[in-house]
RNA sequence: GGGAGCUUAGCUCAGCUGGUUCAGAGCACCUCGUUUACACCGAGGGGGUCGGGGGUUCGAACCCCUCAGCUCCCA
């Protein structure tokens, strides 16, 4: 035979992804059957593929596969969001690295070279999901910043703002200085750093010695403070009520305030209050009515308002003023203190809390029910556990604060006149119209046109775009132009999707926006079943990360192990919300498996058939039929719970062991024998319906194998991605018993073998007691074949001096040339006798437990009876064995 | 500081409403094997007082309390 020991992956993928597109394979159409859709959480642009997609679109495939073979119409929609943030970074460095300032350029200018940068290199991770076999319909691939999108994020801007539900505010906002942006909570990664404790003395007015100490890590901010305040009732500052002080350096008087927020314990009790540069004091200056003094410039140096240091960065200023206290004998003392600091998760700087005029969306009304369609179970969340961290969430959910100070997105549909009015519009020119209405209402008398031509150069649109959040929140809605064209027939047929598979790190701010989305703008739901995977991890549990380096390049392992390899590695062990410590070797094992099957292949396509023969395989062939339906069936049950490591499990045990080293093993002829041709008929369709079954996790190697000529001729259509998938048919549970208890005996026969040094070559006499009434003759085949039996008797007596052993309730022995060592059986036996009397033992004592026989249910019982029947039984055969060794 | 969750074999995990011989699987490990699909293999085997303690129950890996350790989310 030539065809290789070893499956080559390399050759077969590329070649039955390019057949998948080229017949439209993944394409779907609206038609008469039921729709199964999911959206692809669309990456960001700007990525590359890592080991979290991997998985993640790995199991979106592997649902949709199964969906398409199970007679749906299956559509995966894929596409990429815009990513504001890590875009723009990207293109501001390209721009560097050209020489341009991003500040030198217009908007319209930088947004061309965003577009050409994206045009460039966006969307690579969409060319390496190909490779992973993602069977995703390319034809409906999307963009959150192509025209359609783009004009749905404005419209559903401008319908929320007229609903009341998006309004202006300022806020305390967390300032990206690095990206002059803000950035939601989300975004900021919170780290614990080594910092310093500064401790500051403010002289006390109308004093000229005496001094108040506070404690702060952010000397430099000392020049925005509005107040010290104290808590009312720290006796030690009774004096300080009604009093004001001075900022050291600058000489600011400001008062001391008091409030029972401040932590007597912690510092020096005295707490600084900087209603511009803290949250916490911004509260507390809305409180007590404390001007708000802004120092810092929006990239993180400190401006004219700061007095001193102006032009010096933060962290610069901090260790200069520290050094500028210290001369002005201000500075007391300095410790070290360790606290946790926010950075931004797109470019790690230190998080600035900034007040600044923000668009927010008002989250309330929204929340409640995308709240009830978890909590009465339209939108399931799996695993289920999540739901009391959603619940949390979306009770304490607070608004969501859209603006972006960037230029790449969607620029927020407002419109301002140089007296600082505004008015929300699509286009200038219905801003133009709403600034008339504004202006009509004060005045009817005045000419519009002139109005307007006066206005006009005035105008300003506002110059943050949107949070990408606010673009992908619509992803289910948009993907199929359900807002331009609401009514059409795809929004009509694949909407609400069937399932989502997403990470649980944003189950708020997309999952829970989506689902919010979703009753707003479609009034129902934009999927069923959220699917959470968990967090791909080392094997030393760390999040894999670029800085750690300790991620592997998903390309390389599919070249390593290939793709159908990877995808079986990435499902093994990764039950749905568990954190998935991932091993290399688990993608070792997906590549011996796909070997496993290819030399099975092999295997039956070697074989001869001699139509002469008749079939001497009945029993193993009913055998695994119901083998296979019985499999079939707990790997429905599993897919049914989204439990897919499980599904997958499941193929795996019923192909290596009981198709493989079971079934072939039973029906395989000597060698350089013909088989007949019933036989090698059915086991090829066995095959084929493996084939089938694996076919959503292993989708490459089971196309190579379906198109080969052992199954037949093919038209071009007839692939096996759009192959029936199994039916679960009838399993006879006691056949199933019995071919359970044949291999237990084979098992054992071959133990004999083993610990005695037989050779597998020398055939073995098998004599049976048979107790149970069990009829071995149409196994007995079988038995012959797999634990090389030379002669079957029946007897009636047990045999002295043979090796021995029970299955079930049967005895069965086997002659040696040399007679069994005595003591060692009769320990053995003696071992079995007790564990067998303890067991008894125990059953007895539940049984003439009278609240036990009345409290249990009665099939319990009656298992319990059934047990201390059986261990009687076994009891009386072994009794009999050691009196037949004594004698 | 508030909330959620986790702890079962060396590793990763199953174990459904407490009740069969219920202590499991895969991998790893050990012994043997150049058998005629596959050493990316085959046959066989050893591993755990289910984190500790207490309680409820006829019966607990599973329910309750408590302690310890870990993880995540929010402040």
């Amino acid at each position: 035979m030539s065809i290789s020991t070893k499956y080559n992956p390399t050759e077969t993928e590329d070649k039955w992804y390019s057949y998948w597109l080229d017949k439209k394979f993944f394409h779907s159409e609206p038609d008469q059957r039921d729709p199964y859709t999911i959206v692809i959480p669309p990456p960001n642009v700007t990525g590359v593929l890592h080991m979290g997609h991997m998985l993640n679109n790995t199991i979106q495939d592997v649902l949709i596969r199964k969906a398409r073979m199970q007679g749906k119409n299956a559509c995966w929609v894929p596409g990429t969001d815009h990513a504001s943030i890590a875009t723009e970074a990207k293109v501001v460095a390209m721009l560097k690295e050209r020489g341009i300032n991003k500040k030198d350029l217009s908007r319209e200018e930088f947004l061309k070279y965003a577009w050409e940068w994206k045009e460039k290199y966006g969307g690579i991770i969409l060319e390496q999901l190909k490779k992973l076999g993602a069977s995703c319909d390319w034809d409906r691939t999307r963009f959150t910043m192509e025209d359609d999108m783009s004009e749905a994020v404005i419209d559903s801007f401008i319908h929320l703002y007229k609903k009341g539900w998006i309004y202006r505010g300022v806020r305390m906002v967390n300032w990206d200085p690095a990206g002059k942006t803000a950035v939601s909570d989300e975004e900021v990664i919170r780290k614990e750093v080594n910092q310093k404790l500064y401790y500051i003395k403010y002289l006390i007015a109308g004093t000229t010695d005496q001094f108040l100490t506070i404690a702060t890590t952010r000397p430099e901010t000392i020049m925005a403070d509005a107040a010290i305040c104290i808590n009312p009732n720290d006796e030690r500052f009774k004096h300080l009520k009604g009093k004001k002080v001075f900022v050291p350096l600058v000489n600011h008087e400001i008062p001391v305030i008091e409030d029972e927020y401040v932590d007597i314990e912690f510092g020096t009790g005295c707490l600084k209050v900087t209603p511009a540069h803290d949250l916490n004091d911004y509260e507390l200056g809305v409180k007590h009515n404390l001007p708000v003094t802004d120092i810092l410039n929006d990239d993180g140096t400190l401006n004219e308002l700061a007095v001193i240091l102006v032009g010096e960065d933060r962290f610069v200023a901090r260790k200069k003023i520290a050094k500028m206290l210290e001369e002005a004998g201000h500075l007391e003392k300095v410790e070290d203190y360790k606290s946790q600091v926010g950075f931004s998760e797109r470019t790690d700087a230190a998080i600035e809390p900034k007040l600044s005029m923000q668009w927010f969306v008002k989250m309330k009304e929204m929340a409640q029910p995308a709240l009830d369609d978890v909590l009465n179970g339209d939108v399931n969340l799996i695993p289920n556990k999540f739901e009391n961290t959603y619940r949390h969430w979306m009770e304490n959910v607070r608004d969501w604060n859209i603006s972006r100070q960037l230029w790449w997105g969607q620029q927020i549909p407002a419109w301002y006149d140089d007296k600082g009015n505004w008015v929300v519009a699509k286009t200038k020119d219905e801003a133009l119209e709403e600034f008339w209405k504004k202006k009509n209402f004060e005045d009817a008398t005045a000419d519009k046109a002139g109005f307007k031509k006066q206005l006009e150069p005035f105008l300003r649109q506002d110059e943050d775009v949107m949070d990408t959040w606010f673009s992908s929140w619509l992803w289910p809605i948009s993907v199929f132009d359900g807002f331009k064209n609401p009514d059409n027939k795809d929004i009509n047929y694949y909407y609400p999707t069937n399932d989502l598979v997403t990470a649980p790190e944003i189950l708020f701010f997309w999952v829970a926006r989506m689902i919010m989305a979703g009753h707003e703008f479609m009034g129902k739901k934009p999927f069923t079943n959220v699917y959470l995977t968990g967090i791909v991890r080392d094997k030393l549990g760390r999040k894999m990360s670029k800085q750690l380096g300790n991620s592997p390049d998903p390309i390389s392992l599919i070249e390593k192990y290939g793709a159908d390899g990877v995808r079986v590695g990435m499902l093994m062990s990764s039950p749905a919300g568990n954190d998935l410590m991932f091993d290399e070797t688990y993608c070792e094992q997906g590549r011996n498996f796909a070997n496993k099957i290819w030399n099975a292949f092999r295997l039956v396509k070697g074989w001869e058939v001699d139509e002469n023969l008749e079939n001497p395989n009945q029993q193993a062939i009913t055998w695994f039929e119901n083998r296979f339906n019985q499999a079939l069936a707990e790997i429905e049950a599993d897919f049914k719970q989204y439990r897919l490591s499980e599904a997958l499990m499941d193929s795996y045990k019923l192909v290596w062991d009981d198709f493989c080293a079971w079934y072939l093993e039973m029906v395989k002829p000597a060698y350089q024998h013909p088989i007949d041709a019933e036989t090698k008929g059915i086991t090829i369709r066995y095959f084929e319906q493996i084939l089938k079954l694996l076919h959503p996790f292993m989708p490459f190697l089971t196309e190579e194998l379906y198109h080969d000529e052992l199954f037949g001729e093919r038209t071009e259509m007839d692939c096996c991605i759009v192959a029936d998938y199994p039916v679960i048919g009838k399993a006879d549970e006691q056949l199933l018993k019995e071919g359970d208890l044949i291999k237990e005996l084979v098992s054992e026969i071959r133990n004999v073998r083993n610990t005695r040094q037989i050779s597998p070559k020398d055939a073995l006499p098998l004599s049976i007691k048979v107790n149970s009434g069990l009829d071995y003759e149409k196994w007995i085949n079988i038995v012959f074949k797999l634990a090389n039996i030379s002669e079957v008797e029946i007897v009636n007596d047990k045999i002295p001096g043979a090796a021995s052993f029970m299955v079930g309730n049967d005895e069965f022995f086997i002659v040696l040339n040399e007679n069994v060592d005595l003591d060692a059986e009769k320990e053995r036996l003696t071992k079995e006798l007790e564990y067998l009397q303890g067991f008894l033992k125990s059953v007895d004592a539940k049984l003439s437990n009278e609240r036990f026989v009345q409290n249990a249910k009665p099939e319990i019982i009656e298992n319990e009876r059934n047990k201390k029947a059986d261990a009687e039984s076994k009891i009386k055969t072994i009794t009999e064995s050691l009196a037949l060794l004594e004698g």
